[in-house]
DNA sequence: TTGTACGCGTTATCAG
DNA sequence: CTGATAACGCGTACAA
């Protein structure tokens, strides 16, 4: 009745039991092409008795590669990077990669840099950036690591590593959208500056009145909350230089429709709203939303494609555009 | 002009460059007592002049822990989850500790099971499960691995390794305030069978309509998603037995009220409804929404300080209970 | 096809 | 207070 607490055995004992060298066990591991079968199959025997698991420390160690991906996000509570999130792991584990990731508590240089940094230190094989400031990049850029990374939401310019839905393409088809109701005046409630995503829908928005030769009116600048979204509404129900508005996202689209209606504005008799991101609610808040679909986990899936290809220094797999669709509902109405 | 690709330093570069040995190193790294302050700071010297950063992977090897915290969820896109797992990171990383997060596909026993092993095979040296299904800690017991772990949410006969925000009397304080309202036929849409938390809520509503001798209706089940809820609402429309709802999550109070609506039911003039959680939108939907805020992330790092606790085989902090507050809004009015 | 010897970078043990 | 020396578990030469 020994408490003797067995350590785990290690390759060796399968070696043992199997009655051959610790090398062919490794061997049979890595399934490695000479090898008889016989012996393999014994290999194979010894290690489903023993239960055997290989050290994956050790292998880390030797290798000195982890067989982990790093995540490194900034907004792990908004719905989209969360979905992305999901697929990157599903996607990551399907090829039989850990997943470590390390939420950015501020997106200073410093912060960045410091996150990198521990990543680097954990070994991670390679990095999916979830932070679709500007700055991230170039500070990224700046640390020429060795480990290769890949950007979800990314602005121009960083082709190769980057990957995204067509954003402008979606800002811009829920923007012909408002325009083909009759809508003239259209306002654009922005996403704040450096954010890429925000550009982006901006951009769209920007092509798209510029297409139809309508004036554009200068941006409002809001923080992606819908605290924010109601107090511009309130602010904008003063005005009334518009006839339809286009939130760079739902969550300040929802909070815009509210400060609209509390200050006697009826949406979307008055006022049309448009949204981006189509959060579970939209379709279900008064008036269903309308607003532009994303497929988040497919891009989470598509980034460990690319990474994995980098990082086994394979040919980068040509994805075809991630399509936005447009989703029509209530909030819209023609002119 | 060689192009060596220098590899990292390691503890005995640094150990040369002090002109000691790498076990004085080690000693510095790991601020061991006995060390002469002027050695400690020679070799504190090299380690930056080379730039120095342990690998993790060597010491993982001979320490046989990863400073590693596992993260096992399965809902990792819904709100309260994800903004956990937030919490967690933060406290984690402050504590030193990485982390490795792993999504449920299924929570399939086998799923399970195979989950947890993975988590192990990566050496983590503790786990945060957050899948909420009383299933999970059936499997999770009947492992009984060494590895310590926690739950979120979890369901009574847990204790000491279980955490949660106390829903049972939110959801008594929220049932509360209906019977205050003078409603008397309540009915509670609740979440699915063999979730933690949509018994810990059913249970709390419960309890407020016995203590009020009220009658209970038979509760519906619903699966937490905004389209069941509006499903339920144009079902429930027919029935009108009752004169206020209180639905186990926002999402489903969210989409009950479009469901109401749709069927030309007015909340909250014909029906009152309450959610649970008060995710961003709940302040900002029309009717804005009566419903009960819980703190995701300090339970979150109330979660990683009771592990690092059991890791370190120290006494578990005590924590106070984490209040549940109810938020009054405008869904709910007086009967 | 299989086995031997060695090294990966660190911590632990025991001397001194 | 510090330094040798031995692990930790695995993969990669190279040899047989």
């Amino acid at each position: 009745m020994s408490a003797d607490r067995a350590r785990a055995p290690s390759i060796r004992d399968v070696a043992r039991l199997a009655g051959v060298s610790h090398q062919t066990v490794s061997r049979v591991l890595n399934d490695h092409h000479s090898i008889r079968p016989e012996t393999k199959a014994k290999v194979l025997d010894a290690i489903a008795v023993l239960d055997y698991r290989p050290n994956l420390a050790a292998r880390a160690l030797v290798t000195s590669r982890s067989n982990t991906l790093g995540i490194l996000s900034a907004t792990i509570g908004e719905f989209g990077p969360a979905s992305s999130i999901a697929g990157i792991e599903e996607a990551a584990r399907a090829e039989g990669y850990s997943v470590s990731t390390l939420n950015l508590p501020a997106t200073t240089p410093e912060a960045i840099g410091a996150a990198v940094r521990q990543l680097v230190r954990e070994h991670v094989d390679g990095i999916i950036v979830l932070a679709p400031q500007v700055r991230v990049f170039h500070v990224l850029r700046g640390m020429n690591s060795a480990v290769p990374f890949v950007t979800l939401q990314t602005a121009s310019g960083f082709d190769g590593v980057s990957l995204a839905a067509d954003q402008v393409a979606g800002a811009r088809r829920v923007t012909e959208h408002l325009i083909g109701l009759g809508h003239v005046d259209i306002l654009h409630l922005a996403g704040p500056q450096d954010w890429i995503e925000a550009e982006s829908r901006m951009r769209g928005y920007l092509e798209a009145l510029l297409d139809a030769d309508l004036p554009t009116i200068p941006p409002v600048r809001g923080d992606w909350t819908a605290d924010f979204g109601r107090f511009a509404g309130e602010e904008l129900a003063r005005r009334r230089d518009f006839t339809a508005v286009f939130a760079a996202n739902d969550l300040m689209a929802i909070g815009l429709m509210h400060g609209f209606r509390s200050s006697g504005l009826r949406v979307p008799e008055d006022v049309s709203v448009v949204g981006f991101d189509d959060i579970p609610v939209a379709a279900h808040v008064f008036p269903t939303l309308t607003t532009v679909h994303q497929d988040f986990p497919a891009l989470g899936r598509r980034a460990v494609q690319l990474l994995l290809a980098e990082i086994r220094g394979e040919a980068p797999p040509q994805f075809g555009p991630l399509e936005s669709v447009l989703r029509v509902r209530e909030s819209a109405i023609a002119r």
